[in-house]
DNA sequence: TGTACATCAGTGAACGCGCGTTCACTGATGTAC
DNA sequence: TGTACATCAGTGAACGCGCGTTCACTGATGTAC
């Protein structure tokens, strides 16, 4: 029975996940330093070189749950028999509040620089494969006429734009906006988008 | 007459700059090294600090010379006597082939971290208000009824768009999307979003 | 023009610090009998 | 159950490296007479 070195493991992963989360949510991930992480859990630095590859690899998991919850928050709000609109609507937005509530974890998905050499971990690009694809979703019942290609292209300028507008919105870099405008603007925003796309849909042959 | 003096400090300054500029280009801002500055422009790490306050304000003047190429490139390429539509068309075209044809030196403009406690000089800030500046001009004809905040906003959501869509497609990160499509695509959102501001203007009373 | 002194840019070895990672050691947990 | 040995997680001082910045010194340029 080696269970009770088992969780002990488990628990320590944990414990180093948690602390992560929590001193990126206090200071981004540019501030992660590994004896601080170990001084929070309360173990020796070597530790965490135990319980995952190095301190890249500890950062990559924090940033996979954080994509895992960006998703849980999107599927959640979806509502279950609206129009792809108001689905594409509450997606935008889910993404602005969950993206103005976890700001420094939010920007740890695109701030952490995984070392250039190494792959990224085939799990987490299929983490940011879902997001996606939850774009995608809606997007196909609104453009019944385009292929998968076209669809994923669509979904795609459609996610960036929309991320454009709430990464410049959320950083004090360039006077940062109030947040019922900027939510007004991406309602706004999305709306013209696929009102866009629609004439263009029903043009088609 | 110290003439001699002031034209070798300004030659060193100009050495550093084009130096440090090029460097930028080949390998990005993150790699930026003082003693590599150095010993490409063949004087001593000791002399950079003569030049320049230190390197972070060295990389920050080649950042405002960007700003400068991007705002010649923006107003260049301008033409006289089109509607709002097609110079806001051209302006984000422009923008798309200045940020692909230059693209570290264009990333280096937002992946430079300044330090935190000092402020960044006006003179930097009045160079990307200029920006700013180019798009709300065309954006005016197209909304006489806009108040000059209100311009100001739209201006910000319309480059904040167009900049995600450009950042994402142009970051191999996420598989790089070909420049011709990426084209079309800009072209695309743009009519969308002008002709959907075109018409809630109208409805205006 | 020539000389003596003053000023200041340029030099680069050395400082100082931060920080990820290692590794010989300790102690807890597991296994065999 | 008890004992002796094996295994492996946990420890933290020490390694090693990178790199921005400094500063005592040198040498070139400027100034005064």
């Amino acid at each position: 029975m080696s269970d009770k070195r088992e969780a002990k493991k488990a628990a320590l992963r944990t414990h180093l996940l948690e602390a992560t989360t929590q001193q990126i949510c206090q200071k981004g991930v540019e501030e992660i330093r590994a004896r601080d992480i170990a001084k929070h859990v309360g173990c020796a630095v070597g530790s965490l070189y135990t319980a995952f590859e190095d301190l890249d690899d500890l950062i990559l998991h924090v940033n996979s749950q954080t994509l895992q919850k960006l998703d849980e928050a999107l599927t959640k709000g979806r509502p279950d028999q609206a129009s792809p609109q108001t689905c594409m609507e509450k997606l935008a937005c889910d993404y602005l509040d969950f993206a103005s509530t976890h700001y420094r974890l939010w920007t740890a998905l695109f701030d952490h620089k995984w070392p250039e050499g190494k792959a990224v971990p085939q799990w987490h690009l299929d983490n940011q494969q879902k997001l996606f694809l939850q774009i995608a979703g809606p997007l196909k019942e609104l453009l019944p006429k385009a292929d998968q290609d076209h669809l994923l292209l669509e979904a795609r300028t459609f996610f960036a734009a929309i991320h454009g507008i709430i990464t410049l919105s959320l950083q004090e870099r360039y006077a940062a906006v109030d947040k019922t405008i900027l939510k007004q603007q991406i309602i706004k925003f999305t709306h013209l988008i696929l009102s866009g796309l629609q004439t263009q849909e029903d043009l088609k042959p």
